[in-house]
DNA sequence: CTGAAAGCGCTTACAG
DNA sequence: CTGAAAGCGCTTACAG
C-alpha cells in the first residue's frame, strides 16, 4: 500500500547514480552545484526522502533519544517534557517517548529503546533497577535519571540540590519565628521526597525544634486531607512545607476551605514552582527548580557519554520565590 | 564504542543458521522447540536483541505512530498524551513525540514523521495547513486530527460534538433562568472555541436573549484578566460558559478575588473536566470529554487506513457533570 | 566530482 | 524444520 520513493529512483531520473543522490543529502558530501540541483528538483518532483532507517542501519546513528516519564499528573513534568522535546529537536534528536506506571522503569519499556537503538535514554521521576543500568551498561547506552537519583546506581543523574534547598527554606522559615512546623512529604520512596525532608528536618534538629512529618504521596489529594485532619484536630500550624508545589496546593485549599488565614495564621510553602503556583487565586511561595539549565545539563551528560565512558551526577540550585503564603 | 551484536553472531554459538535465528524471533515462525531453546540460551547470554530498524526496512512496517501535540500548558492533553502513548504501547506501536509551538503543524515537523516511515500521524491540539495533508497522502500516511476539525481537510477527526454539547449546556443555562450570560472563547481560530460558542449562542439567539462573548484564548490569566474587568465594571452575570475548564477555573477565581458568591450570584461552567476541575476547592460544574472513546476512535480510523483510503470524522458525545458552581 | 560495489542487520520466498 | 540467497534503502571507502 505505501511506496517508499527510494534514492535509485531519483537517480535514474536525474540521470546520475544513487551514490550521487545520497550525496546530495548527506551534508559536506561534495557535490558540484549543478548536479545538487538537478538531483533536487527530481527528488522534489518524486516527493523524495532519504530513509532515516536505512541510514540509522549503515551509520548507527539513530538520532533518537528514548524518554520515560511518569506521573503524568504532574504539571512539573509536562514542563520538562516540552522543555526536552525542543531542545532534542533542535539538536537533531527524535523523541522516542514512553509513559510508564511504575515508579520502576520496566524491562520491557527499556528493550523497547534498546530495539530502535536509541543513543540515550531519558528517565524522568521514575527510578530504574540496577539490573537494567548493567544491561544498558553492556549495551554501552546511556542513561540519565532527570530529577531522581540514587547513590547506588551507576548512571548519570541530573536534580536540584534538594538538601540545601529544604536547608534554606527552613532557615527561612526559622527567622520567621515559627513553632509548629509541618512537612508533608512526597511518595516515601522518593529521591526528591527523601532529600527534601532530610534538608528540611535536619536544620531544625540541629536547633532542637521538632517537626511534624505527614506522609503525603505528591498528589493533591492526599495533602488536601491531611492537612484539613489537622485542622479538625484544632493543630493549626505555623507553616506547612510540602514536598511538591501540587501537595502545598493541597494544603492550601484545604486550609481556606477551613478558613485559616495565610499567611497570618499559616504559611505555605511549596517546590517546583509549576505554573499555578502563580495563578492569582495561589501565589505560592515556592522553590524554583531551574528547569531549562536542569534539561541541559541532561542532555550534555548524554552526549559525553558519546566520547567517553562513566557517570557524573549534577546538582543544580534553584532559588527561593516569596509570593503570598509566606510573611 | 556501541557495538551491536547481531543475528550472525548468535547464529555461529548456536550453530544454526542467521536464518533460524531470525525465525526465532519471528511470531509464527515454525522453528524446532529444541533449536528454538538453544538461540534464546545464547542471544540471552549475547544480550542479543533483534534490530527493529533492519527489521522495519524490509518489512516495511515501522510500528511507530507520530504524535505532534501543542499546548502543554492544558492539562487536558496531559491526560490525552498519557492515555495515547499507553494504548499503542498496547498495541505493539511506539510513539514518535513532538511538541510543535504553532497552531498550525510544520512541515519540518511532518518531514521528520516521514523520515522515519511513521505509520500514521496524530495531531492533537494543533492544525494541518491542505498543503501537508495533500502531501501526506500522497505518501499515503494516514492523519488523524484529535480535537480538532477542519470540514475543508481531506483526513480523520475526532472530537467531541462540541456544538451539541454547548446546546446542551445553554438549555441547562436556560432552565436555570439566567438573564445576564457570558461566553468567554478559547482562541478564536480554533474550531474547538467556535463550535462551542456557535451551539452556545445560537440555542439563545433562537430565544431572543443575548449572549455576551469575551475574547480568551484558553489561558487561565487571560479569563482571569476579563472576568476581573467585568465585575469592576459592575456587571456582575449570572452565568460564565468558559471554552474549557482552564478559562472557567480563571473566572472562577477572578470571582472568588472579588466576593461574588458562586453559584448563587454567579454560576460557572467549563468544559473537558481536567482532574483540577474536582478538586475540593474548585469543583467546576462542566462538560465531560470521553477522552478514553476519543482515543480509541483515533486508533482505530489510523488502522482502518491501513487498509482502506478515505477519511472519516467521528463525534463523540460526552456528557454534563454538575457540580458546586452551578445550581 | 562521480560511479561501482560492499555492507549495515534483518525477513522471507525457495528448495530440500 | 532449516539453510543459502536475494533484497530493503541507505553510506562510504575506493578508484578514476
Amino acid at each position: 500500500m505505501k511506496r517508499i520513493v527510494s534514492a535509485i529512483e531519483v537517480a535514474r531520473l536525474a540521470n546520475v547514480s544513487q551514490s550521487t543522490v545520497s550525496r546530495v543529502f548527506t551534508p559536506g558530501a561534495s557535490v558540484s552545484e549543478k548536479t545538487r540541483q538537478r538531483v533536487l528538483e527530481v527528488a522534489e518532483q518524486l516527493n523524495y526522502q532519504p530513509n532515516a532507517l536505512a541510514r540509522s542501519l549503515i551509520t548507527k546513528r539513530t538520532n533518537m533519544i528514548g524518554l520515560a516519564m511518569k506521573d503524568i499528573q504532574n504539571p512539573f513534568y509536562h514542563e520538562v517534557l516540552g522543555i526536552f522535546t525542543n531542545k532534542l529537536k533542535a539538536k537533531g534528536y527524535s523523541v522516542l517517548f514512553v509513559y510508564t506506571e511504575n515508579e520502576e522503569i520496566q524491562q520491557e519499556e527499556i528493550n523497547h529503546f534498546l530495539e530502535y537503538n536509541v543513543e540515550g535514554i531519558i528517565i524522568t521521576d521514575a527510578m530504574l533497577s540496577s539490573n537494567i543500568v548493567t544491561k544498558l551498561k553492556n549495551n554501552h547506552i546511556p542513561v540519565t535519571l532527570f530529577n531522581r537519583y540514587d547513590k547506588n546506581l551507576e548512571c548519570n543523574s541530573v536534580s536540584c540540590d534538594n538538601i540545601n534547598a529544604a536547608n534554606e527554606i527552613a532557615k527561612y522559615v526559622d527567622h520567621l519565628y515559627c513553632e509548629k512546623i509541618v512537612f508533608i512529604t512526597g511518595k516515601i520512596n522518593t529521591s526528591t521526597s527523601q532529600e527534601r525532608q532530610e534538608g528540611f528536618v535536619n536544620y531544625f534538629k540541629n536547633k532542637g525544634i521538632p517537626v511534624e512529618i505527614l506522609e503525603g504521596d505528591y498528589t493533591y489529594e492526599r495533602a488536601f486531607f491531611l492537612t484539613k485532619e489537622l485542622i479538625e484536630k484544632d493543630y493549626v500550624p505555623d507553616v506547612i512545607f510540602g514536598a511538591n508545589d501540587i501537595t502545598a496546593l493541597g494544603a492550601l485549599d484545604a486550609l481556606k476551605s477551613k478558613e485559616i488565614k495565610v499567611p497570618e495564621q499559616t504559611m505555605v510553602i511549596g517546590f517546583d514552582d509549576i505554573k499555578m503556583s502563580s495563578w492569582p487565586n495561589y501565589n505560592l511561595s515556592t522553590w524554583v527548580q531551574p528547569i531549562e539549565e536542569m534539561v541541559d545539563e541532561t542532555i550534555r551528560l548524554l552526549e559525553r557519554n558519546q566520547r567517553e565512558t562513566g557517570h557524573k551526577t549534577v546538582k543544580v540550585q534553584g532559588k527561593f520565590i516569596h509570593r503570598q503564603t509566606t510573611k
